[in-house]
DNA sequence: TTTTGTTATGCATACTATTGCATATCATGG
DNA sequence: CCATGATATGCAATAGTATGCATAACAAAA
């Protein structure tokens, strides 16, 4: 039920298509939300029948033509009502965690190797994060409220990120400490 | 997929009936993975189909009869095979952030109210990892391995918890200034 | 005494997400 | 010349999760 509000959050920068929108996703929206094409695309089409958002087509040639979304009123009002209502954290479910709490049957290199490709996601994650609020979150000026407030949800990603890295330390000297026998 | 190797993982300790595991879940393994009872009950019929658990009856009176689940070799392997393969890591989906992205259209009191009930929830799982971790994991003593493990799956959500909180400060501040229309 | 909570198991349905497949053109690099 | 990646959209099948309902006894508190 959330992913449509997502949709509609970016739609409510800009229209978009549902090609921009999956880059959007993967990019500026990483931390926020995660979402496939097919998804998109199919809630896109859901959207538009019930009315949330309009369609321009835009005729391409050589590529399939372009749907340019756009939220409406309809939308507009569906997304307020959404983002004034109290909702339940979403749970946690993380498989490496699952792996350490199985701890006797790990094999530590291998562990090493998920752990050292973790760590290069999350350095590479926090150095997208870090370069997005470099460009567009440092101004001295001040800032129009709708943009203090996504600087906030990207400040998740960087604490985030950083507490990822944080722990990942913490396990690698355990692992170190155990491989020399301490 | 993984929800089964949450199980196996959590049968590795001990044997557990589906109540059992359900409460495991909920505060030792709150952490790590989240499953309802629901799916905990259906997983494990599962598993005990294709003979990675066996199942003792434990008549009762007046209550229905308990189901002991024991992990047996066949499961103890394939949890072993699944905790030595990489897998990737689990989308974000946050819907307070997605919130947050459409800032423009937030009711500040109204999301003050969930930034406070989300600070509470924290706070209260923080407490009670620390808990946890004093209880379990102060002793000077040297711990086996496996033990070490799953205090790092606990530092995990300790750190996590902090990081959110420190978070939920900035979000706080922030809001005051924009009350006090800095 | 009635309600609420704990113990204990599960089915059925609806919703959400992943994975595999499909199509078509253009640009770039090997 | 051929493979790869970007642009651009989508369908279908499967897997996984959430939600609502059902049962049944006992204990403790209101």
């Amino acid at each position: 039920m959330a992913l449509r509000f997502a949709l509609l959050a970016a739609l409510y920068e800009e229209p978009l298509t549902g090609y921009d929108l999956t880059l959007k996703f993967k990019t500026r929206l990483a931390n926020v939300w995660n979402a496939s094409h097919q998804q998109i695309y199919k809630e896109l089409g859901k959207l538009h029948e019930e009315g949330l958002v309009s369609v321009e087509d835009i005729p391409q040639q050589g590529k399939p033509d372009k749907r340019l979304y756009r939220i409406n009123e309809t939308g507009e009002a569906a997304l307020s009502d959404w983002v004034n209502t109290a909702h339940n954290r979403p749970p946690t479910r993380d498989p490496l965690l699952v792996k350490l709490f199985a701890g006797g049957l790990l094999d530590r290199d291998k562990l090493a190797h998920e752990l050292a490709d973790t760590r290069q996601i999350w350095r590479e994650q926090l150095a997208y994060y870090r370069s997005v609020e470099a460009q567009y979150f440092t101004s001295r000026a001040e800032m129009p409220a709708h943009f203090r407030f996504q600087h906030l949800a990207l400040r998740r990603g960087i604490l985030g990120m950083e507490s990822n890295l944080q722990w990942l330390g913490e396990v690698e000297a355990m692992l170190a400490d155990l491989a020399a026998g301490v």
